[in-house]
DNA sequence: AACCGATACGTTATAATATAACAATACCTA
DNA sequence: TAGGTATTGTTATATTATAACGTATCGGTT
C-alpha cells in the first residue's frame, strides 16, 4: 500500500483533514450540529448568525472578524463590525465557534464534541489548519497541578502551534 | 493558629504571593534575573527596556501595553506605543516577560524558570494575580496527544483562569 | 580618536481588533 | 394585537499593534 493510494481513511473526520477532504459533506454535518446546538440550548440560529457561521465553517482555519466582514461583503452584504462580533458572541455561546486566543481569530467546531469532553487546539503554522483533539490526560494534569496550588480552575486554554502530519510529511520530502 | 497570624511562609516565592508579600525584595530579584538573562544571551538591557520591564514587574498582574505607556507617562516620559512594543518584544525575546494571550497583555516572569522546564499560567479572575507554575505532566500529556496525531509541536500555550487560593478562601468566608 | 556597521530609538501615520450607546425591527406569547 | 424581549442596524469610538523612515547610540576595528 503506497502513500499515493486513495484507500479510504479510517475516520470520517480525522483531526487534520487532508487538503482534499470532502468539505461539502463536512460542512453540511457541521451546520447540522450547529442547528441542534442552538436548538437544545433554546437559542436562535438567526439568518445573520447562520451566514457568519457558514463563513467561519467554510474552512478548517481560524478567521479574523474582519475577514468575515470582507467575505460576506463580497457576497453582497456589507456588515458592520459590531454585527459580526455579536454573531460570533452568539455562536461562541452556543459552543459551535471557538476563539483562537493566540491569534485573535475564530474557528468553527467541526467535531462532535460529545458531552463535556475537553479538547486542546492544534494549529498548523504551515497550512493554518486547526484541529481540536480530545486530551483528557492534559486536563487531568492541569487539575492536578492547579489543586496542588489551591487554584480553582474555571476556563482552560490549551493552544499548540506546530506542524500537522500532512505538513511534516511534505517538509521531509 | 488562626488565619490572621503572620506566620512565615514555607516558600520565599509561592506561586501566588499574598497581597502582603514583600514585593520590594521580589522585584529586586526579578530585576537581577532579568539582567543576567540579557547578559547570558548577549542582549542589551537598555534604559528604555529597563523602565518598561520595571513597570511590568511592579506587580504580579498582566498589563496592557497602553497601561505601561500611561504609567510611564505619569512619571514624566511619554512614550510612543511603538517604543513600548519594541521594548516588550526585546523583553519577551529575553524570556523575562510573557504575553497573556487570552488578555492581550504582558506580565513579568517572577520565577527562576530554571533551565527549560515549562510552565503553565494560572490567572486569578478576582485579584488578577498571575502565577507560572511548573507542570511537566501537562506538557508530557500534550506531547503524547500531539504525537498520536502526528503533530510536531512548536509553541505551547496553557492559560488557566479561575480563583487563586487566597481568593477561594476569601470567597468562602 | 575616527570610522563604520549594527542595533536601538524617535516620530508620524495607520492598520487591525473590539465595544459603547442608542434607535429600529423582528419574534414570541399572552 | 399588544407588549415585552431579543436581535439587528447605525454611528461613533476605544483598544491593540505595526509600518515606514529618519536619527542617535553602541561597540568593535582601523
Amino acid at each position: 500500500m503506497t502513500s499515493k493510494t486513495t484507500t479510504p481513511r479510517k475516520h470520517a473526520h480525522p483531526a487534520f483533514p487532508g487538503p482534499g477532504h470532502n468539505h461539502v459533506a463536512c460542512l453540511s454535518q457541521t451546520l447540522d450540529r450547529a442547528k441542534s446546538a442552538f436548538e437544545t440550548r433554546g437559542l436562535r440560529l438567526t439568518d445573520l448568525r447562520l451566514r457568519v457561521f457558514t463563513e467561519i465553517a467554510a474552512s478548517h482555519h481560524a478567521m479574523g472578524a474582519y475577514d468575515i466582514i470582507e467575505r460576506l461583503g463580497a457576497k453582497g452584504t456589507r456588515l458592520a463590525p459590531v454585527s459580526v462580533y455579536r454573531a460570533i458572541e452568539a455562536l461562541t455561546a452556543a459552543g459551535v465557534v471557538h476563539r483562537l486566543e493566540s491569534a485573535n481569530a475564530y474557528f468553527a467546531c467541526h467535531a462532535a464534541h460529545a458531552s463535556q469532553r475537553q479538547h486542546i487546539v492544534l494549529s498548523c503554522r504551515t497550512c493554518r489548519t486547526i484541529a481540536e483533539v480530545a486530551a483528557e490526560a492534559v486536563f487531568d494534569a492541569i487539575e492536578d497541578i492547579a489543586s496542588v496550588h489551591g487554584f480553582k480552575a474555571d476556563t482552560r486554554i490549551v493552544e499548540i502551534s506546530g506542524l500537522c502530519a500532512h505538513c511534516v510529511e511534505k517538509a521531509s520530502q
